[in-house]
RNA sequence: GGGCGCGUAGCUCAGCGGUAGAGCACUGCCUUCACACGGCAGGGGCCACAGGUUCAAUCCCUGUCGCGCCCA
């Protein structure tokens, strides 16, 4: 017997065991089923379960498992990524703590100090998403610093470099000052930050007391500036354009040229052009073929090499001893020093508050310092052609399609990708240096010596790149690299392109769009079908979660507290669309409360000899109760399928809900009591039938979302041995004779019930009080069925019995009036008259402005003319309806008055 | 500045040319033999605003306002 309440704590371990254990989640390569494979999102080794994770991982998990059951040969391919700085930044942290740093420990032991790391304490996310209940391929599990991936990524750079899409270029970068390595464009958010704007007077050379002002949000750069720029046609500098200006501080004359970036409405229409330290300078100076010294080093702190042979004196204006003063730095502090030196030589003109975007480092969180290095380069645009196609073409969808947008935006606009790291952990790029910088990008050292003897003629000393490449260049070969490529292997020739793609928007560049690259080039076609993209998980006040805010939903709490199915539940029920998903607490219980519901109409099927019987055929039902939750049943299979095929989780799990508690708990097992209570016999025969069947039905359509309950009952229910249930056949639509009559039978004692329990409500009649139920009026069809229903109307309707009145009503009657009918129960010694003729009065109403709204359609020529003939009958027949509700409530208050 | 999305019941959200829906919350009644994590019933809506298209608009179009996100 199953227990008064569904624990999940007590038996989700217990489950997920026997199913991994069982192999029910291993993809079969050999099989001959077609194939349905989603690859996860790598999560980071050092990261653990959040909420966003429980959210894209139930998806992909809902998908894996109705596929599974629909007979393909699924593969959920696990996996992790080896998040090149957000690893570094915490095993540094780590060795801070015992007081040592990277540098002291060297290269090589600091890697070994990584991989130790990750032995013992990364990963813990695989075993938190077992607790989730994901049913993924764990064997296969791939990580993407591991020999295989590690063998793929350096076939990819070594091809795409001799095919010309890798290729080293000094460019300015976005270099982040803390880790002091270059990051992508993407890696860089900018933040809207309160600061100031100087506005600074730059002395024009050979006509003193002549000056040009520039405005500028970063004076400490301007050790580095090589121009002032004026806009193209700016009559107040018209004269100026090829003249020279002298740098203050430093003292060396700069031109002053006129180019199209310079906005004369902004500012003083002039600017300040610092080549190595602001991109738009950079292209400034590219045009004009301007110097580009770098003025600040590595860690962003003020660099004088550069400049240090044009320092110059110039009275009132330059000082080269305070310039050198100024050396070593850092770049905030040297800010204050130039402004309050600028100040005293009255060279500053104003200084005004201002709010700009400032560029931040995702990871490190500090500015962004813009800088001249030589870095590997891939040609994203070259490799994103296809890939647009691919979305253009339809070949790869996304789910919802307006992202499609947003990907072909980044996409037809893609600049070149820097790939190279300066850190340590990450694959390292394979290029070897020759004595004489010669480059040998080869797949191992043996490769490049041979290269190298090629050459030169003879041995030489090749030395190897120091940098590592970019975590998402690993990750954007994930979905061919995990199927064993470059090798051809049965799985890879099987499971690629796979089908599925889950993920959150804020990695549709950073991730799918690479993805998308790298598995056109090398695979000649899409990686994926579908890219779904789910919202976020935002608290229930729609903030996001963060541990400064203190409003994070730890899922495995949430586990703990209401069971891993309903948190799966939760999540799909609210993953409407396009929408961040705002998660209360109060959701997870609703749901919770619907697991135990499921529990429990299970329980009672139990206590009721209601068990699994296979031989039964839902095609033999007779009775309309039995064909009635069949047809329901298919219509809750049809729907669920319907809206996992087309990803809309919120609608599965609404299909399901409705059906299994409105239907099958609040309909079915009610009418099926009476029945259950009565005579053995075929009539019980075929209830309990029909009820195995369903539950049968509703265990398997509910299993993807909610894995844990439905395999225990399932197995409890006999359906099938332990763990079977994730292998069982999903559902389809059983044939049943005459649905539509079946639907009209229950569907018109429903609405009967209802109708009588309403009346009772309105006029506060207690449940223990029952009563007789007079009908005037009714069709013989409809007294027919109450007549077959009159036990379940007894047990839901508290009447005794039903009669047809067929005179005079008696006194003191409560009144409804239902379709043709007026139903009528004799409660004189309960009823408040005055209460009773407002009831009425309120119908009465309503149904009078139903009357009206439909008389003014069809009383509009033009609705006759143009409307739809179907929709003109079926106002025509409400409008009888309303019509004949109005009489009968009439004749009903006409009763009450006398 | 450009783009995308969203404003529907107290809250969270479906719906999307032709009777405005769900869950939760709320109110009343009920410990009836699966379930009080329950049952039954009920109240609650100018579907943001203004125009337009249409026989008909919450739904399509345009604009306005408000909110969010992405990109510059």
């Amino acid at each position: 017997m199953l227990d008064k309440a569904f624990d999940p704590a007590s038996m989700e371990a217990r489950l997920y065991a026997a199913s991994e254990a069982s192999g029910a989640f291993g993809a079969e390569p050999a099989s001959d089923a077609q194939p349905f494979t989603v690859v996860i999102p790598p999560p980071n080794v050092t990261g653990s379960l959040h909420i966003g994770h429980a959210l894209n991982n139930t998806l992909q998990d809902v998908l894996i498992r109705y596929r599974r059951m629909q007979g393909r040969d699924a593969l959920w391919m696990p996996g992790m990524d080896h998040a090149g700085i957000a690893t570094q930044m915490v095993v540094e942290r780590l060795l801070g703590t015992e007081g040592k740093t990277r540098k002291e420990l060297g290269r090589e032991a600091f890697v070994k100090r990584i991989w130790d790391w990750k032995a013992e304490s990364g990963g813990t996310i695989t075993r938190q998403l077992r607790r989730l209940g994901a049913s993924l391929d764990w064997p296969r599990e791939r990580f993407t610093m591991d020999a295989g991936l590690s063998k793929a990524v350096i076939e990819v750079f070594v091809r795409l470099h001799k095919e010309g899409l890798i290729y080293r270029d000094t460019r300015l970068v976005n270099w982040d000052p803390v880790f002091q390595t270059a990051i992508s464009d993407l890696e860089v958010e900018s933040r809207e930050m309160k600061g100031q704007i100087w506005t600074l007077r730059y002395p024009v050379e050979g006509e003193p007391g002549r000056f040009i002002q520039v405005a500028t949000t970063r004076p400490e750069t301007m050790l580095g500036d090589t121009a002032i720029a004026v806009s193209l046609g700016d009559a107040r500098f018209a004269d100026l354009v090829g003249k020279r200006a002298i740098l203050p501080l430093v003292g060396r004359a700069i031109p002053i040229v006129a180019d199209e970036y310079s906005d004369a409405e902004k500012g003083t229409g002039a600017v300040k052009i610092t080549p190595a330290h602001d991109f738009n300078d950079y292209a400034v100076a590219r045009r004009h073929d301007l110097s580009m010294p770098t003025v600040l080093d590595a860690e962003a702190r003020i660099w004088l090499d550069e400049i240090a042979d044009e320092l110059r004196l110039v009275e009132g204006a330059a000082n080269p001893e305070f310039v050198r003063s100024l050396a070593g730095q850092d770049r905030f502090v040297a800010r204050k020093a130039i402004v309050a030196e600028l100040e005293r030589l009255e060279l500053l003109e104003k200084v005004e508050a201002h709010s700009n975007a400032v560029p931040h480092g995702d990871r490190s969180g500090v500015v962004i310092e813009p800088r001249l290095t030589l870095q590997w380069y891939c040609d994203a645009a070259t490799l994103a052609k296809p890939a647009i196609e691919a979305v253009e073409t339809g070949k790869t969808e996304f789910v919802p399609k307006q992202w499609e947008n947003t990907f072909f935006a980044w996409m037809r606009d893609i600049q070149p990708w820097c790939i190279s790291r300066q850190l340590w952990w990450g694959h390292r790029i394979p290029a070897w240096y020759g004595p004489d910088g010669s480059i040998f990008v080869e797949r191992d050292e043996a490769a490049a010596h041979a290269a190298a003897r090629e050459q030169f003629g003879s041995d030489v000393v090749l030395t190897r790149d120091e940098d590592v490449l970019d975590t998402w260049f690993s990750s954007a070969l994930w979905p061919f690299s995990t199927l064993g490529w470059p090798d051809k292997t049965p799985e890879l020739d099987k499971y690629y392109p796979t089908n599925v793609l889950v993920t959150g928007f804020d990695i549709i560049f950073f991730w799918v769009a690479r993805m998308m690259m790298m598995g056109h080039h090398f695979m000649g076609e899409a990686p994926f079908k579908h890219v779904v993209i789910h919202g976020l998980v935002r608290d229930e006040k729609g903030a996001k979660m963060s541990k400064s805010k203190g409003n994070v939903l730890d899922p495995l709490e949430l586990i703990d507290a209401n069971g891993a199915d309903a948190v799966r539940f939760t999540l799909c029920a609210l993953a409407s669309p396009g929408r961040d998903i705002k998660l209360a607490k109060a959701r997870l219980e609703g749901y919770r409360a619907f697991a135990t519901k499921l529990w429990n109409a299970s329980r009672f099927l139990e206590m009721n000899g209601i068990a699994a019987d296979p031989a039964w055929q839902p095609e033999s039902a007779q009775g309309p109760l039995a064909r009635w939750v069949l047809d329901g049943a298919n219509t809750a299979i049809a729907e669920a399928s319907a809206a996992l095929d087309a990803f809309r989780f919120d609608e599965y799990a609404a299909v399901l809900y409705r059906f299994t508690w409105n239907s099958f708990c609040d309909w079915f097992i009610e009418f099926a009591k009476p029945v259950l209570n009565g005579p053995d016999g075929p009539e019980k025969d075929e209830v309990k039938g029909a009820a195995q069947h369903v539950i049968g039905v509703i265990l398997r359509l509910l299993h993807p979302v909610m894995p844990f309950i439905t395999d225990e009952l399932w197995t409890h229910l006999g359906y099938g041995g332990e763990a079977s249930l994730i292998r069982a056949v999903w559902p389809t639509p059983v044939a049943v004779r005459d649905a539509a009559e079946a639907r009209a039978e229950l569907d018109g004692v429903v609405r009967l019930i209802s109708e009588v329990r309403a009346v009772r409500a309105e006029v506060n009649v207690p449940p223990s009080i029952t009563t007789k139920l007079l009908v005037q009026g009714a069709s013989p069809e409809m007294l027919a069925r109450a007549g077959r229903w009159i036990d379940a109307i007894r047990r839901l309707a508290r009447v005794t019995e039903i009669e047809t009145l067929e005179g005079a009503a008696p006194k003191g009657v409560v009144q409804a009036v239902l379709g043709e009918a007026t139903l009528m129960l004799p409660l004189a010694d309960v009823i408040d008259l005055a209460a009773e003729r407002a009831r009425l009065g309120k119908d009465r109403v309503k149904a009078e402005i139903e009357v009206k709204k439909i008389n003014a359609k069809l009383g509009n020529e033009e609705f006759i003319a143009k409307a739809k003939p179907e929709v003109i009958e079926e106002n025509r027949e409400r409008l009888a309806d309303a019509q004949a509700e109005i009489a009968r409530l009439d004749a009903a208050m006409a009763r009450i008055a006398s």
